[in-house]
DNA sequence: ATCCCGAGGG
DNA sequence: CCCTCTGGAT
């Protein structure tokens, strides 16, 4: 399968921390317990979604203390702009009711302990540890695997394959931040359908540049 | 492999 | 109408 040279790695990278020294998610949160389940929620809909309904949500459960309270048909209530809603209802209660018993409320910090909770998978822990603890990993979600795929940047048939090349290949210095650079880009330049090649700041580097399929 | 599942874009 | 959106559990 076709794939771009570590140089060309590199500068790809290299182009995109020019382009956005300090790049971030754009799910909002006040806490790590908030990102956990905004990142639960994110599953197959938009950030921008998203955030309309955590805006309610956490304004009326802030705390894994107070989303129990809340319980199901109340988050659900909250939640219900979000495709798969009703999954999402019962693994916010479910994780959140976990997180109390387990780890006095608190997030956990390793990967075992995270992928336990109801709802949250390798994604959404690499997601955490990645945003939160500033652990050097790369969450694969829908975008990196479509940007990797079609640029040559990290081919793979699955998302794991994709994580693993990534963490091969791309730079030590860049890891940190590639998760979200790779997200943004992917998001409002290199789209699913019909992705701007006509904007793109590293469309010489990219294997598929200009194709249409 | 299949189910879950609303909103926005084209 | 069809496709896509920071997937996970069975």
């Amino acid at each position: 399968m076709a794939m771009m040279t570590r140089e060309a790695i590199r500068e790809f990278f290299r182009r995109l921390h020019e382009a956005n020294p300090h790049p971030q998610t754009e799910l909002e949160y006040d806490s790590p317990y908030q990102l956990l389940v905004a990142v639960v929620l994110s599953a197959q809909a938009t950030d921008r979604s998203v955030n309309i309904a955590t805006r309610k949500l956490f304004a009326a459960a802030p705390t894994p203390e107070a989303m129990v309270t809340l319980g199901e048909e109340g988050i659900a209530e909250h939640i219900k702009t979000i495709g798969l809603f009703r999954n999402k209802a019962r693994n916010t209660l479910a994780l959140s009711r976990l997180l109390l018993e387990r780890h006095g409320g608190e997030v956990p910090a390793n990967r075992e302990a995270l992928e336990a909770l109801p709802g949250v998978g390798r994604k959404t822990a690499n997601v955490v540890l990645n945003t939160v603890f500033r652990q050097p990993v790369m969450a694969v979600d829908t975008h990196i695997f479509r940007v990797g795929n079609r640029t040559g940047l990290a081919p793979g048939k699955d998302v794991l394959e994709v994580e693993k090349r990534l963490m091969r290949r791309v730079p030590k210095d860049y890891l940190l931040d590639a998760h979200h650079w790779l997200i943004l880009h992917g998001r409002y330049v290199c789209t699913a359908r019909s992705p701007k090649c006509g904007i793109c700041s590293v469309r010489d580097l990219c294997l598929s540049r200009d194709k249409t399929d």
